[in-house]
DNA sequence: GCTCAATCTGACCAAATGGTCAACTTTGTC
DNA sequence: GACAAAGTTGACCATTTGGTCAGATTGAGC
């Protein structure tokens, strides 16, 4: 009647991986994956405990088994994300160059809204009702992670190797920029009359946001870090 | 057991506000800002009629007078929006200045979300849950303003006013850049430590956006059109 | 003031859904 | 191979919720 408690320790004995460890591990991971696609189609309250079941191929009290209540599972879906989540900043360093940290965290978020889409849009649905499971943790983790980058770009302002910027509102409209190709495909896609989104449609948007971006700093690439990425014609300042 | 037939349609006399269609007309509007802001809330699914009710302040049943079902609600809810969306975008003339249609669109993008947030995440979620319901509203009358839009650009750059740049992409992450401002406010309130959005916030947003897409279409902004807004320091290009 | 349609509403219902449970099977261990 | 713990699952239940309805009330037109 329980089976929570062991989740994530692994046995005493290191990599003995007995059958039962590989199923549950193998079912763990098999409703993780169904419940965040079906929580990022229908929301928290959309989705049922019976449709991520279905869709694991699980029958729902075993659901229940493994993850307590709906909300439980929701968290521990939401937990997988933004541990992911932050990580993707390494790169923005005080030793690093402007140029090539910010063309580089562009191009991971613009991977991850491609790659994972339904992280993105869980996260996203959770922000956007309040995030009541992930408060908390905006206020503690991302408060800090924005401070320590913003220092880093303030530095980057002192040294002169940019132009003034507000880091803590760059990064929001970053990261609205970025997403916005996970969350809201389904409107380009609809505008631009595709099936599915192309690599070139990620492309545009990411050689665009770097655009942008460097623009908005004052970055001039002068090693063409980005060149490959414009679609557009070459640059033609007077 | 109708009602529905009337609404949007005025009496033939004109301005006769009868008691009764005063009364109509003021439960019909209590009720859709109600729902506007449950749906904001709590999503479609999240949202109950009653909760709807309550907020309107009438029995549930009455809102089922009004509005048969929860979805015909939503959709009443939607289509509002939809309406108020495009509107903003009139300033984007080829006989304008790129700089000060940008600007100015920006401005009124911004606006919208500090105004209207509700508006802004009810819509958020219907596009975020693949937009069931106005899917064919962007395929239709949103596909035909971005192309009309692009042309716009598009003339622009041959007028050598502008950069070339890929028009639909350049209002996609317009949209997300401003819309987050309403629809992820939880995530900067947290991050910032703030118990609201400061008008200095939604200015320093408007500011960088506009920055950022000036930049993007290498604009250069003679006429201080937008140096009102700029909080960050001028201009220091070498 | 009478009539009728529009409006209002408390009470009710069927369906959906999160969660439980008891019985059963499998697996690890001694 | 026996025993206990872990895992499995069909059946079940209480609650929530969208929606209905019959009867009461009110306002407009005459």
């Amino acid at each position: 009647m329980k089976g929570q408690e062991a989740r994530g320790e692994e046995p005493s004995s290191g990599t003995v991986a007995t059958r039962r460890l590989r199923r549950r591990l193998d079912s763990e991971a098999r409703i993780l994956a169904a419940a965040e696609q079906i929580f990022a189609e229908t929301g928290f309250s959309g989705a049922t405990t019976a449709m991520i079941a279905a869709k694991a191929r699980l029958p729902k009290a075993n659901v229940h088994y493994y993850f307590r209540t709906k909300r439980q599972l929701y968290r521990a879906v939401l937990q997988r994300i933004l541990e992911a989540w932050l990580a993707s900043g390494d790169g923005i360093r005080a030793e690093a160059d402007p140029a090539t940290a910010f063309t580089d965290y562009i191009s991971a978020k613009m991977e991850a809204s491609r790659r994972q889409p339904y992280a993105s849009k869980v996260f996203a649905n959770e922000i956007l009702h309040g995030a009541p499971e992930v408060d908390d943790y905006l206020r503690d983790q991302v408060h800090r992670w924005v401070q320590e980058k913003a220092r880093v770009i303030d530095r980057w302002v002192a040294e002169g190797r940019m132009r003034p910027v507000d880091a803590p509102h760059l990064f929001f409209v970053l990261w609205a920029a970025t997403q916005t190709y996970a969350d809201f495909d389904c409107q380009m896609r609809a505008v631009l009359k595709r099936r599915r989104l192309t690599p070139g449609d990620y492309a545009a948007g990411a050689a665009l946001i770097t655009r942008m971006v460097l623009g908005a700093c004052g970055i001039r690439t002068g090693n063409g870090a980005d060149r490959r990425r414009v679609t557009q014609g070459p640059d033609r300042r007077a």
